[in-house]
DNA sequence: CATGAATGAGGTTTCATTCAT
DNA sequence: GATGAATGAAACCTCATTCAT
């Protein structure tokens, strides 16, 4: 007999195989019978799994953005100078990327359908809003501790997520140029303009 | 029979159209059809115009860029301060974004949608290499001017045209925030972060 | 929902109904939605079971190029005189094309509207070559026996094969005459044409 | 001023553009826009000389047929044996179509159409209907002269056009061998086989 | 006579989803 | 749990034809 297949497996097999799908051609160009070829399953069976595409992409995202962001809660909460921690950011973010080459065009796809979509809207906003505030919080000590001068640090929060998600997008469509030499490179431009100057 | 249309009049429904198309819905989601209902032309006309959906696509990025690009030369070859210029850049990019609300969204669907698909990729790398040796050759000024650190000239540029993307995309998205205010406040800091100490 | 129809009877009213229609309107005037309605299936399974129409023509074309040409080797390694043996291939292809009268248009078609078409020629090609092998042999034996004057083997087969086609295709397109008398007279005046004279 | 241009001539280049796009393609796959392209003629101008497409296929069809049944006539009425003219007839038609190489394909696209086409059907067997009849004619002539045996002459003239047809066609579709060989060889063979033997 | 933009019905093909087995 | 044939709406695109200039 057959070994009857492990259903977590099968699910594992399916997520694999959409990510590989999704990264090569992004969401729209990839269709269902793509994956399915991929995966070696059946169609019954994705659907079996996952109610529909959307929901399908939306699980391959959650668990991106976990890979992702894991290891920044241990980076921000250590007592290093906040800027040292800041730089610490990016050189985790680019080598979780490296460590997964193909799955990192997901995001960027993600928000292609975020965008408009209410549904994935709320979901992305959920995940990018945690990570908001717990750089809002590492700013914030920087200013407290000196290292910082006084800022809207809310706007800067946000204007480093966009930094990031650029730099990344830059990498995903093959821009030239290494990704963690410019995370850092310009996380230390940004850490060096926010600095106190002895004479201000 | 109608009286005869001007040609050039057509084309430029068939733009206009397609513009409040794309903005409203993306690209893959817009469908001939609904640039046929929202135009008042018929299918013929789109393609007697247009190639297929991809050149109209294309037609109309390259007029958006176009009209977002077209102040910057001016402000590079102007005589201010390199920082002062770049600041103004910023101004200049956010005021003309916002003098086209819904065309915005065409670029972002660019980046997002079709970075896989190489004709695409071409085109836009094209417009922005030449963005990026005037950027460039900015830097390099504010430098020998003795504003500036030296500095990787190359990477820093690139990083920039990264923070302008990656903020624009937000703002197209829908994330909260001013555009001009991100734009001025990351282009600040940024310029801080390049500045020659007095003390280095 | 319907009990599950078995797919390899699908796939073959497709094909009858297929046929049905390239005989009716030939290949270029058939559309999908043609074959559709006659099948009584939908679209999708159309496509499901065959890549595209041209792949579709092509399978039917295999199957009736099969069907006529079936009692041709049976024949051909009888041991008759090589000159009852041409008439009585005459009389089998007439015979199999009578036998399935509406089908018989379709390798008209394939010659008349698909020539252009390299893969089509190929295929086509294909079929015919192993055809006129055996017809070689055929004529060579007849040269060795003595029944046969020394010919160009080669020249005439093709030549054969022409008559063949043009007598088939006049009787498809509705020229006047009885096929299997046209293609008995003709093959017995060549036949004498090719015999050995006792004067000669 | 531009020399005000002789509509006689614009007719004779949309004809020779569309005998050569026709030959090329075949009717369908040849689009009037083709024909436009291939002729530097306008849209408008090919409708202002044909009524439609057809019409267009059809003027070209009755001019190509004229030209290569123009020498029959004198082949016909000249007082060489029977078996002489026939040989020469194949000579002259193969002639005829090797000085006109590219429109040869015109022919057999018709059969294409006027396979259900009941205009063109009239059309087509009004012409071969004359050509019938002066073949019908020789061959009875070559009975009566003694030099062929007697025979089903109706039924012989139509298996010698479909004979014609068949070399013609496969000489259209690419298939191997020499055009002149090839019906001066099956020409002589069914004359042969029609010829009054000694001992009959 | 000539032009070419405009038309719209109709063509082929794709693809997310369903469901009997 | 798994399968894969079946579905049909909807996508992109073609093309013969018209007609105001």
């Amino acid at each position: 007999m057959a070994p009857r297949p492990d259903p977590a497996e099968t699910r594992e097999l399916i997520l694999e195989a959409a990510r590989r799908c999704f990264a090569r051609k992004g969401y729209y160009r990839t269709s269902m019978d793509d994956i399915v070829a991929e995966s070696g399953l059946s169609k019954g069976t994705l659907y079996w799994h996952f109610e529909n595409k959307r929901a399908l992409f939306l699980a391959l995202f959650d668990r991106l953005m976990g890979e992702v962001f894991a290891p920044t809660e241990e980076i921000m909460s250590s007592d290093a100078p906040v800027s040292e921690r800041l730089r610490r950011l990016g050189v985790a973010v680019s080598e979780a990327i490296a460590a997964h080459p193909e799955f990192a065009a997901v995001p960027a796809n993600f928000l292609l359908e975020l965008w408009q979509d209410e549904e994935f809207a709320r979901h992305y906003l959920a995940m990018l809003e945690s990570l908001v505030e717990q750089t809002e919080a590492l700013l914030q000590e920087g200013i407290e501790r000196g290292e910082f001068r006084p800022m809207d640090v809310h706007e800067v929060t946000w204007g480093l997520m966009a930094l990031y998600d650029g730099i990344i997008l830059y990498h995903m469509i093959g821009l030239p140029g290494d990704l963690k030499t410019r995370l850092v490179t310009m996380t230390d431009l940004v850490v060096e303009g926010m600095r106190k100057r002895d004479n201000s």
